[in-house]
DNA sequence: ATGTGCAATGTTATAATATAACTAATGCCG
DNA sequence: CGGCATTAGTTATATTATAACATTGCACAT
């Protein structure tokens, strides 16, 4: 990994862990762009795939969106909770139902290597307890 | 919904069953085109997102494609298992998962609307207890 | 049966997401 | 230094999805 490489992953971390919604890959570039005026998607999306591949950020499928990783553990899987109200995404770390899930599979001789969990939804700040704003 | 939208998912349905493997918006765009060498993408979309709410098919997230339900209930959320190998999708019907997901979730003050499970892995057909073509 | 209005469909164009394929630069190691 | 491998830059294009508007057709009142 070069310099350069290294200083987009820092810069898209930076970005990312700002915010607590998700980035796409084009908005990212976009706020690059606004430092290296020239970048074009590969680099974005060569810096993602190294972000993720660490463990360092998560995509989200049904967003086609990144989020910064919360935990310290990185490759740790969680469930990702959306809120359809205000876009922010928590992480939640919950290894059993991972394992159930491997479990379950494995009845049916399927072995599970990833596991995608999003769940959409709407989260405490913006459910029909809180005060709407 | 007219006459022309429902011969549209009729068609979609059926080659989806035929299928295990997902196919793509565009790759069911093809297909019909064979038949109705005219239409465009919106057609495609529009059927396939009507389907999607009766529930008669699965879009994965993960791979931007879509699959048949399998199951008699539509509805019901499933847990999607995806071979890496020979690309089957199976629908795994795992309730307890999603209940313990909602009320894991529920204590965060999470209100799941909808859930997203999908599965890399290796079916039992492409499993090391098989033996290799 | 005819107009009228709404919902469905068709059409065109384009937006948004992602990657292939090639070129240039960098850095490592002898 | 020179050669080679890796990384990054560049260009172009593939893939996925939807916006926006035009047209059709059907239900219903007249």
């Amino acid at each position: 990994m070069g310099k350069r490489g290294k200083q987009m992953q820092r810069e898209i971390l930076t970005i990312l862990r700002d915010s607590k919604s998700p980035y796409s890959a084009y908005t990212l570039l976009e706020r690059l762009q606004e430092i290296y005026p020239k970048i074009a998607p590969p680099t974005v999306y060569r810096a993602l795939a190294a972000l993720g591949e660490r463990g360092q950020i998560h995509r989200l499928e049904s967003l086609n969106a990144f989020v910064a990783c919360q935990s310290e553990a990185h490759h740790q899987t969680s469930v990702l909770s959306i809120c359809e109200d205000c876009g922010v995404v928590e992480e939640n770390f919950e290894p059993d139902i991972f394992s159930r899930l491997s479990a379950a599979l494995r009845k049916s001789g399927f072995s599970a290597q990833r596991h995608i969990i999003e769940v959409n939804g709407i989260c405490a700040s913006c459910g029909p307890s809180q005060a709407k704003v």
